[in-house]
DNA sequence: CATCCGTGGGG
DNA sequence: TCCCCAAGGAT
């Protein structure tokens, strides 16, 4: 829940989530639809999809415990560099680097005297991360937290706090009088009005809230755009969002 | 490596 | 209003 998504905005649906299925076994036992509908309006929906299907992994080749090798999490789906190392980490307290968008802009900062970090590259910032850990595993799972959180609350993207930043003294970036940045570019994030997203969005929207099979009539009146509107409710169906069931849709069962 | 994949809040 | 960006992952 936490990919690309605010903590803030997890906190409430991930307590609904674990209280209707507390462990995932539970979660493995309904159809993915059901998982699809729950995941509501937390945005990209394919999430939901592998969290399911890694239930599924985890109850049938874990023996119902979550993995905490990393390698053994990576091979869940939906679990990559970032998550798994915060499972080893987090959950388990093993020693490994965790790398997010907050870890990234800290050390591209307090290290590196860059306004902000480049586009990701998952060897060298997980190697710049490492180095900065201690030797002792429950002192390297606070130094993960620790850096994590003040890049989360006081070292922000818009506007950092510097004056309540507890490394401001030995921060590369403010040693440099806070220089913009120079780098590449990062690709801007495609407009979301009027895109396939968007289409994709209202069609799921549709079929969450709704009991019976939604017919093409109904999906035909949430975007006018004949061709958009086909190209994403296939991509629903590629994806397994979306069943076709007769003539009509529906969530996969 | 670039692009796609939702949704919502804040500057 | 518009733009940015948010505990990423898969292709």
């Amino acid at each position: 829940m936490l990919q690309q998504t605010p903590v803030v905005r997890v906190i409430e649906p991930l307590a609904a989530w674990l209280e209707r299925w507390p462990t995932p076994a539970d979660l493995a036992a309904v159809p993915v639809g059901e998982a699809v509908r729950a995941w509501g309006r937390l945005g990209y929906p394919r999430r939901a999809l592998r969290l399911h299907a890694c239930a599924v992994v985890i109850t049938e080749e874990f023996g119902g415990v979550v993995p905490e090798r990393v390698d053994d999490l990576l091979t869940l789906p939906g679990v990559g560099e970032y998550t798994a190392r915060a499972v080893a980490v987090f959950a388990y307290g093993h020693r490994h680097p965790v790398v997010d968008t907050n870890v990234r802009r800290v050390i591209a900062r307090a290290i590196d005297g860059q306004a902000d970090a480049g586009p990701a590259s998952t060897n060298r910032d997980l190697a710049a991360m490492a180095a900065l850990l201690p030797q002792d595993d429950a002192d390297a799972r606070v130094t993960n937290a620790a850096i994590m959180e003040l890049g989360a609350i006081v070292c922000t993207a818009r506007s950092p706090k510097c004056a309540e930043c507890p490394i401001a003294d030995v921060c590369a970036w403010r040693a440099d009088g806070y220089p913009e940045y120079r780098g590449p570019a990062r690709a801007a994030q495609a407009r979301y009005e009027g895109s396939d997203r968007q289409v994709r969005g209202l069609i799921l929207a549709e079929l969450r809230t709704s009991d019976i099979p939604v017919t093409r009539d109904e999906l035909e009146a949430l975007w006018p755009d004949a061709a958009q509107r086909e190209r994403a409710l296939a991509s629903l169906v590629a994806d397994g969002l979306v069943v076709a069931s007769g003539s009509d849709f529906t969530l996969p069962q």
